[in-house]
DNA sequence: AACAAAACTGAACCCGGAGTACAGTAATCA
DNA sequence: TGATTACTGTACTCCGGGTTCAGTTTTGTT
């Protein structure tokens, strides 16, 4: 969903160890440091070029060629396409996750209240996409619900985990604001918090079919507009 | 974008003649009833199946076997996937033309207001998706953008056309809008004619994720909330 | 009924991809 | 140094995909 900043090398927590994921082997061998630079380059190929083609159009073939690794190499880190899907998700929610609380956090330190924290989150947050040199890579939700039929029962849990993330921690900010403010209408608060899931993912939909790399950062503001409409005095 | 009618049998407009897409044979065979029939069978279920699984994932083969005709039954119809993709993006087009413009035509009918019309067209998709009986089917515009790569220039162009046709019809309104109320806050018109579009993608893809069917429709309603507090007293 | 055009059938073609197996080798770490 | 990790390389199976085309049936027209 985000703009990853061009990760890799650093270590994330969490997303480690070789066929940890959905492997027959549950061992889980004691990763060592090349081993994981390894996986997580074979990761960032393959994330890069489904959001560009779509998951069933990437092959296993491309992606060592471009790792300039071997089809056996390939095979150690990852028990076949859908433990890479899987793997890549995984990442994907625990790097969303670490990005949304990042932002969050800085708000919180910048402002007391909670509108204008969110406010500023979602300023924050289209900066962020603002400063992205092309256009947004895409969001990997998207492409595997776009995909559902062709990803395993497992891949699609965890994409639906990944979108509750957002709607909790987008909901716990909104409950804040909830408790200083009245809206001018009457909402719900999930649905204004998966309004920002949607705004973003809809964004990027219409950002990439036009090729406009702004829109989606102006479609951010307008939902913007929307949460001030709706508590500011 | 839309839900289609289970549309099929009736000739639509300019959606027609074989091989008129994107043929070599420039000729376009006179077409009869029957060929027509064939070729919207085969676009019906190739539609259906690609907003399931992709259009990579969506073998000719599994098409044709749904479709009960043969490989050859196939190419005589099109000349292969990317004319298919063409003409399933070119039909999309129309279809959501007629489809937006008849909403429009019926909310100009019943209220004179430019705002109430535009709220009511917004009420009266919303219904129109809350009367899915399951998730909504996927939009070939979402669906080809995120396999870009694996399309060729022509379904790009055209899947981005067809983007600024919703831009131009959604302006349109918010334009007799405009003329009548100021904004509370200032906003560019094609950004929040976008929103719509952004809303309807964005709430497929969400909706989708969660295997929830009504999400969708709450978020059109939160658009038509933004409206109303952009513009009304 | 006859004839042309339209609407197919069926089989063959070549290609590339997922996945397996496994023997051997190089790098890394304790 | 020795053991574990991280691979390379090859070879092989199996499958299905897109495309072509010569021939056959169906349909519409006169």
């Amino acid at each position: 969903m985000t703009s990853k900043p061009t990760s890799s090398e650093e270590p994330l927590p969490g997303g480690s160890s070789p066929k940890e994921s959905t492997s027959k082997e549950t061992s889980g061998k004691a990763a060592s440091a090349k081993g994981n630079i390894t996986r997580n380059n074979i990761m960032d190929i393959a994330e890069r070029r489904i959001l560009q083609k779509g998951f069933s159009a990437t092959s296993i073939e491309e992606i060592i060629n471009e790792a300039g690794i071997s089809k056996g190499g390939f095979f150690y880190h990852f028990d076949g396409k859908d433990d890479l899907a899987y793997a890549l998700m995984q990442r994907y929610r625990e790097q969303d996750a670490f990005l949304f609380s990042g932002l969050f956090r800085r708000a919180e330190e910048l402002l007391d209240d909670p509108l204008q924290q969110m406010l500023l989150f979602i300023k924050l947050l289209a900066e962020m996409m603002d400063e992205l040199e092309d256009l947004h890579p895409g969001c990997l939700v998207a492409s595997f619900t776009y995909e559902s039929n062709e990803v395993n029962e497992q891949v699609k849990l965890i994409t639906a985990d990944s979108v509750m993330d957002w709607r909790a921690l987008f909901s716990q900010q909104l409950e804040k604001v909830h408790q200083h403010y009245t809206p001018k209408l009457d909402v719900e608060i999930s649905d204004l918090a998966d309004m920002l899931s949607t705004v973003i993912e809809g964004g990027i939909v219409v950002s990439r079919a036009l090729c406009d790399k702004k829109l989606l950062v102006r479609q951010l503001l307008e939902y913007r507009n929307y949460i001030r409409l709706l508590y500011e005095a």
